[in-house]
DNA sequence: AAGCTCTGATACCTACCGGGTATTAGGCTT
DNA sequence: AAGCCTAATACCCGGTAGGTATCAGAGCTT
């Protein structure tokens, strides 16, 4: 009567994602009616109705954008369960650490060195540390407050910086010393670019779309784009451009993440406490 | 040939807590080896030895640690979803708070004020209201750093206070004006009582074991032991006793928690903005 | 040393249930 | 009204979780 199999979970999280039986029982490799079953039983054993379905395919209910929460979390604790035994077994296992492309190199190699263990290093795109984290593909992340989610995580800082705006020589800004944020954002003829939310929409605003590092730094080259980043990320150079710092921008500390209770907590501890 | 079911995940929790296969079958209700062949085809499936079998009993592996540990995270986050969903489809749901019996009723009182909605208390035993947390049963916790165990949440400080220590009126100690906690630890007679590690067992020293509260009071009004708590703690009054400050004892903070991602975050900010 | 006992593993059977196909039912478009 | 798209229902099949009976091995006891 109780507890639900992560079957159940995958299922509803599908359905929850696709909106559509059909889509979604496709997805998961199955025919459209065990799913439907498998649903409506989910909802019996709950007590609880988890979308309204309707002509044109279906809709969350409160409760259902509930479970969809939920259930990612259970679901990635799940998979983590499985990646960290796997990795628990083998004698050789390195310890993963993730980051994102384009963080300073200098913080990272002394970061390894302090380690003195076997490290590999697995690279994401922006805000995609903690889900790696979360679901064991990584046994630490290298993340950047105030950008990144730590929630639910135990951290180390490591080390903390301003920020600079990056743009073009040739720009009047360039020759400045020091700029405000409200003077960058200003900037008519480069606005800033826009990263997804958690829920993949993007906010409005006048600046371009972007999804990753790499279309950004494409941008900024171009003269498209103005960038507010940390002091050190100039590593990501561009030949043509200028860094002027903002002086009101908040300062963004490079923080060391694993999840609580991981064994690697006391490994990081003493790292940490050496180099930084 | 992937993900597991939560199934196998309590099968193998419950071999790797009574590391004896007839007791875990016993447990969860089925025949011994139905669970033997279930454990067998985890391990298969995850390609890893989970136990050393021998004639009286089992042992876990370093990867069946890895697993137990793992495993029940994973499963209080699948009770999590189905309690906050059950929750969530309720209208009246009230917000359940649980703290520890001993917690200062005038702030309680305050937050309750200031939250402006129903709240249901739920009063639970020292250091297990993480886990309530954890597996759903609430949606925010009091707790006390550095005390309890914040890993994994989001948190809010509320109120920061020193210590003191109880004593009996009549002690030597109960004339001071404050005390080191070395004076504390080194008084013979009235030895600190020892609570449970997490793993159930208790660090060796004079002192006598206690698992609850009550358990500790009534030690104290019985003379038999020394506390250092919270200034605002002396809420539970013992009539023949004093406190005394301890000068060197780490300042305690009381802290609202909740599981990241929670809706009652946006909620909890703005009553904790309010008054504390 | 023989046998008892306690452990987990194996063999085999049954029944449930997850998944498939075929079909129905309802609402929208045309 | 016909046709479509949706999800739900009806029904069948096969895999597998769970049961009982039994085996196998390592300490006991005597």
């Amino acid at each position: 009567m109780d507890d639900l199999e992560t079957r159940e979970l995958r299922y509803f999280v599908a359905v929850a994602e696709e909106l559509h039986f059909g889509r979604a029982a496709a997805r998961l490799g199955i025919a459209q009616p065990p799913l439907s079953r498998a649903i409506t039983q989910l909802e019996r054993r709950l007590g609880v109705r988890l979308l309204d379905r309707d002509r044109r395919g279906a809709a969350l209910t409160d409760a259902g954008r509930v479970l969809l929460r939920e259930a990612r979390t259970a679901l990635d604790a799940v998979a983590a369960a499985v990646r960290r035994t796997r990795r628990a077994g083998d004698p050789e296992r390195p310890l993963v650490l993730v980051t994102k492309a384009g963080a300073s190199h200098e913080l990272l190699r002394a970061l390894l060195d302090a380690l003195a263990e076997p490290v590999e290093v697995l690279l994401c795109e922006v805000g995609e540390q903690a889900h790696r984290l979360r679901d064991g593909q990584a046994d630490i992340a290298l993340m950047h407050r105030p950008f990144d989610d730590l929630a639910g995580f135990d951290t180390a800082d490591l080390h903390t910086e301003s920020q600079v705006t990056i743009v073009p020589a040739t720009h009047p800004l360039a020759a400045r010393d020091s700029v405000t944020l409200a003077e960058v954002s200003a900037v008519p003829d480069l606005p800033i670019a826009r990263w997804p939310r958690l829920d993949g929409t993007y906010p409005d605003g006048p600046g371009p779309e972007v999804r990753t590092q790499s279309q950004l730094a494409q941008l900024v080259a171009l003269g498209r784009t103005l960038l507010v980043i940390p002091a050190s990320s100039r590593a990501w150079q561009w030949p043509e451009h200028v860094a002027v710092p903002v002086v009101d921008a908040p300062d963004v500390t490079t923080v060391l993440a694993w999840p609580p209770g991981s064994p690697v907590q006391s490994l990081v501890r003493s790292a940490a406490g050496l180099s930084f």
